[in-house]
DNA sequence: GCCAACGTTGGC
DNA sequence: GCCAACGTTGGC
């Protein structure tokens, strides 16, 4: 079970629209960026859980956890034709581009994980996130960084396992 | 508002 | 294929 980071701008979409959501469930879409999409599309596992991360507001932070309930598919789903109907001079149907994932909301953090915050635990201080210049708007976790916000949260560890009910 | 970092674009 | 210019992201 992997623990990915998914990075949203609060005044576009945040942790209380997704708690406004229905099931408070969520399609993660958008994502334009190559690399995120390689791990929307090959990477995140139904199962895996998510650490919301609020960027570019007034308290940049981490704010909940989230659990994906369905893993990667195309955001505009093309429609199948039947192999046996398309003409053999038809060129392939074209892979899709862009894919998202569904998130549902497990848990908000009793209180943000701040950056400041962050810097000050050792398993996070060297952490991509942290990092000047990352753009990366889906990123993988190491259980070790995940755990580390999940202290800083004050959160129960038992929550990242046993969040399913 | 500033600046760093990175991705994309386009000329060559 | 190189690389400069430009646009975007995102923290501060």
């Amino acid at each position: 079970m992997n623990v990915w980071l998914f990075k949203t701008e609060p005044s576009t979409f945040g942790l209380d629209d997704l708690r406004a959501a229905p099931g408070a469930t969520t399609s993660w879409d958008g994502v334009r960026n190559y690399q995120a999409r390689n791990f929307l599309r090959d990477r995140i596992a139904l199962g895996d859980r998510g650490i919301l991360y609020h960027s570019s507001c007034a308290v940049p932070a981490a704010v909940a956890l989230l659990e994906v309930v369905r893993a990667g598919y195309p955001e505009t789903p093309s429609l199948p034709s039947a192999p046996s109907r398309r003409p053999a001079s038809a060129p392939e149907p074209e892979r899709p581009v862009w894919y998202a994932v569904d998130v549902h909301l497990l848990l908000p953090f009793p209180h943000p994980v701040t950056r400041p915050a962050m810097r000050e635990h050792p398993d996070l201080i060297h952490s991509r996130l942290l990092q000047r210049g990352n753009r990366l708007s889906v990123l993988p976790l190491s259980a070790k960084e995940a755990q580390a916000i999940l202290d800083l949260a004050d959160v129960d560890p038992a929550a990242i396992r046993d969040a399913t009910k």
